[in-house]
DNA sequence: ACCCTTTAGGCAACCGTTTGACCTGATTCG
DNA sequence: CGAATCAGGTCAAACGGTTGCCTAAAGGGT
């Protein structure tokens, strides 16, 4: 009986192929590796070296398909053109947005990034940063991130609560965010606000915060502290927000406005007012924070105050290839200030004359 | 003239903390290289070296802080411990998920990965798994993208069109998805199903397609070739969704559902429908496809097919460590195959007695 | 006393590139 | 004519680890 030939063979397989070393490219064209790497990557040195030698030795390399290893490469030359990039988590909205702006920005500047996401979570980001760092990273940008210890490494931080010595800091004029919120809701007429605090673990929290206090007295309006409800566990889903918004519905206080810490959590939030029989926004307007891609896309479509996080991914890009481009003389401490737009859409409006929600 | 000391000092940096390497461990200890090395990875080799010099070797390296390089590590074991992770991009929505799920299984097999999105570009799939192989990635994930030439690597693809061999492909069961859409439509009443079809670069649109023709025989429904737009342009944005919507209601055939091909289309789609003075889903169901996290939080809440796709992440980082540790042992082409599930929210009821919409 | 094994670790090659120093013969300059 | 310069490279030492092989002494059995 004959079997025809199902073997699954391996044995195609067992070629191995094996990568071309600068070596190998050497002795095919008979000279040492040494010129050969010079002219790959257009010393200066080799310079001295005749047109048709390196055109011997480019097409050596083309006809072998060579590729230089460049862990070799960053070996000896203690660059690894890479950079670490801490991130909470890796969810919709916040995140997503900055990563989009960074990829691309240290793409083009020729860096690839590690990418890790630490839950908030000390120990994780300690032992992250230890990692990158024996991974030979040349920087790292930490977005939203309570970086631990300093490292001798340049750094770059998007909205990161302290400051360190020598990173950049990338971060949002708070106080302006704030007073386009507040003035926006103030001049449609309201003057029951209610606030959706962040989480404690977010950097943003506390300058926000701040910022709010500061728009609030400034426009004369005072804020009631029944009136506020802090997000709370570390779930990226719209969860927080909508908990956060029954609390602040069960309370007694009036309110015709809310003010959410971000558009994930305002989502949320909106679910909770309309499960409350309400309507959103002619019971309740909401304002949310980000400007993520689905805040257009709402319904109704979510008022907030945009950051440009996009532009914020790239500007930590370019500012981390300066860095490392020019250790040492950057400023020993920088803040970029990126200013925030408010976007109206359809979920504010004037309250309605009558009573207030909840009244 | 004194002048006081506000140089802004590089002084207190020119430290040059430099970094601690084996050599150094190794003269702290007086011993060779070779036998610290041994120790500090618990070698086989270790086992003829007493204890006590061995405390001796591990406490010098931990006063000294002693990070091993993994570059040097790497270049010598020929393992990097790294995979390149490609995906069309970062976005909300699918990516978002699977990635999630990815990091949670590199991490814990101890993988770092670089991330790469190449917008399903051809040039900069082909150029970044060359940049991924001259980095000496262990392996490579591909996401939704259509992997050019074969490369003699390890690779675990999800949602990926073409079978190379020796990869492993990771795809959801399409047969079944479709036919809990379509069984669900059917079911509540619907006759009239338009169809929001995948961008023709996206890989899952053709597969998705022909099950859901087999699913509408099945079901002994016609589908009428008005009632389908595909998905144009790269935007990862809700966009096309609404655009593709509107072609569908600007034909002239009445339909009662929509079956779009993800929710981050359907939410477009709602949108659209919404603004035509239409009502979801009294005037028109809804359903969507993947389970977003923002899918449950729309108004109303998306009626979808859910795709497991964290799971997705985390299987398709188990199959590459698998592959990386033993390397052709594995099945020279396998599927994985996941399974779909059907999650009822509020954007699908049964039509209304009266017309279909647009009748 | 001899042989064998174990203990304790050292030597040096190697991974693949880069780069400063050097070398040789030819040409140029003073 | 001697010195300096230049063209056209080569040599070998890094970069920081890992690992196969070796040795030297001590212990153990007969």
């Amino acid at each position: 009986m004959w079997q025809t030939s199902l073997v699954s063979g391996s044995t195609k397989h067992a070629a191995a192929p094996k990568r071309i070393s600068l070596k190998m490219v050497a002795e095919r064209v008979g000279l040492s590796t040494a010129a050969v790497s010079r002219v790959l990557n257009e010393s200066p040195a080799a310079k001295s070296i005749p047109k048709a030698t390196q055109e011997r030795i480019l097409s050596a390399a083309r006809q072998l398909n060579y590729q230089p290893n460049q862990l070799a490469r960053s070996l000896r030359r203690g660059r690894s053109h890479t950079v670490g990039v801490l991130v909470p988590e890796v969810s919709e909205g916040y995140a997503t947005l900055v990563l989009a702006g960074l990829e691309q920005g240290l793409l083009q500047a020729g860096y690839f990034y590690y990418l890790i996401s630490h839950h908030h979570r000390a120990d994780l980001i300690e032992q992250s940063q230890i990692m990158l760092a024996e991974r030979a990273v040349d920087g790292i940008i930490a977005i939203d991130t309570a970086l631990q210890r300093y490292r001798p490494l340049p750094t770059v931080t998007i909205s990161c609560p302290d400051k360190h010595e020598w990173v950049t800091n990338i971060v949002l004029n708070h106080k302006r965010a704030a007073e386009l919120a507040i003035g926006h809701l103030t001049g449609l007429g309201h003057r029951h606000i209610a606030l959706i605090k962040g989480q404690a673990f977010s950097s943003d929290t506390e300058p926000r915060w701040q910022a709010i206090q500061h728009a609030a007295a400034k426009a004369n309006l005072k804020l009631n502290p029944e009136l506020m409800a802090q997000l709370e566990g570390d779930s990226p889903s719209h969860d927080p927000g909508y908990f956060a918004a029954q609390r602040l519905l069960a309370s007694k206080a009036p309110f015709t406005a809310i003010f959410a810490f971000n558009d994930v959590s305002a989502i949320g939030a909106i679910r909770a007012v309309r499960e409350a029989g309400l309507r959103v926004p002619q019971d309740v307007s909401v304002v949310g924070f980000d400007d993520v891609q689905s805040a257009a896309f709402q319904n109704p479509a979510l008022t907030t105050v945009r950051q440009p996080l996009r532009t914020m991914g790239i500007l930590a890009a370019e500012a981390i290839a300066r860095q490392i481009a020019s250790p040492s003389d950057h400023p020993p401490s920088r803040q970029v200030i990126v200013d925030p737009e408010l976007v109206v859409r359809d979920s504010t409006c004037p309250p309605s004359a009558k009573k207030p929600a909840r009244a």
